[in-house]
DNA sequence: CCTCCTTCTGTTGCATGCCACAGCAACTTC
DNA sequence: GAAGTTGCTGTGGCATGCAACAGAAGGAGG
């Protein structure tokens, strides 16, 4: 999640066992559930390593992303209370401050907290657990992709649509807004990939 | 899933190690995975169980299915494919039949089956997968619900409705149908389970 | 230079034993 | 009879060894 591995790359047991003082099993545990949320794929008989999604892959998740975040948004804009909002505010204050600053990951880390106090508000623990483990696993993909042209800027004005709607109450808006949100990061994501490569994966 | 166990019933490792011929660490595995799933709860130092999810949890995990399945037929309504819609009209018809030979268990298969068509219509794998473990969770309480009045009969006829807006292509129509499919079933449940226990257990 | 076969190595899955710890119950004490 | 204490037991987490298996690499033969 942090970026320090490089997708692809293989992940050694014996290694991590001694990074991490321990024996196989536990590593062995770690990385099974790891790869349960997708973080690492285990290739049977060959290793575990850090997961390369496809644009496939990538953009399926980005369209499930997309759609659990509008329903938090709308479930937010419709039971919102005072303790959302604030915090919702305070972390919109922060991801401003951040993008005048040019701070991309600081940017970032303001963004994500904005969208937890999003989940958050739709009152439905499970969908915030459920939200959460996908963002997990498009973090990586969703920093990148801020590094790209004038993202940040744009993120930040939809933040703030966002924001308004669920402030507003306006739930069909505020899940547009936020699906929407996703969505560009996705397919801008997407085109980033296959520019970068010249090809398409799949 | 097949209801063998009762929710909140204890699982002993030494009987299902006995049971499956193999040791305490397949068995932990095993009951870890299914944890992770919600199937099963571990209260820490006090063993692990078949979970028993208050009125409060199901509700919330409903929601997600709902939207899920939304998301599904609008993606399939969208995408439309001739197999996918063969499939669909051949479990749909497996569903008619069920309802009036009075087979509740029977129904239920063809139903799950008429889902799973509609999950596979979305073309997006990722989300059939989240949506199937989904499913796997509330599999026991929705065909608890089928019993309750006349509610495989209305459920068909939701099922001929979802049918026909993906069939036509309308995306928005199919979403709304099939959310509302699901949140009814939650919905009722919940109510279900209130009247049994006569109160709320959150 | 290519192909097939053999060997080797790393991964996987499992068995088993150990130890720490918390929950529980019985027992003691007041 | 109530509260605190102590010992037991089951759970949980881990170390370690073993065996099966498949991929990979290297060598032999064409």
């Amino acid at each position: 999640m942090s970026g320090r591995l490089q997708p692809g790359e293989q992940l050694d047991v014996d290694a991590l066992c001694t990074e991490f003082a321990c024996s196989r099993t536990p590593v062995r545990e770690a990385l099974h559930q790891l790869s349960t949320s997708g973080l690492v794929q285990v290739r049977p008989k060959r290793g575990t390593f850090v997961a390369r999604l496809t644009v496939r892959e990538l953009t399926e998740r980005f369209e499930v992303m997309a759609e659990l975040e509008g329903m938090c948004a709308a479930l937010a804009a419709a039971r919102m209370s005072p303790e959302v909002v604030e915090r919702m505010h305070r972390h919109l204050a922060a991801c401003e401050e951040r993008c005048e600053a040019g701070d991309v990951d600081g940017y970032y880390d303001a963004n994500s907290e904005f969208h937890r106090a999003i989940y958050a508000g739709s009152g439905n623990a499970f969908l915030v657990a459920q939200a959460e483990s996908l963002q997990g696993m498009l973090e990586v993909y969703r920093r990148l992709q801020l590094r790209v042209g004038d993202r940040i800027r744009r993120s930040l004005a939809e933040h703030r649509a966002i924001a308004q709607a669920i402030v507003d109450g306006e739930a069909d808006e505020a899940r547009t807004r936020a699906r929407d949100h996703v969505m560009v990061q996705g397919d801008e994501f997407a085109e980033l990939v296959i520019r970068l490569q010249g090809r398409v994966l799949d």
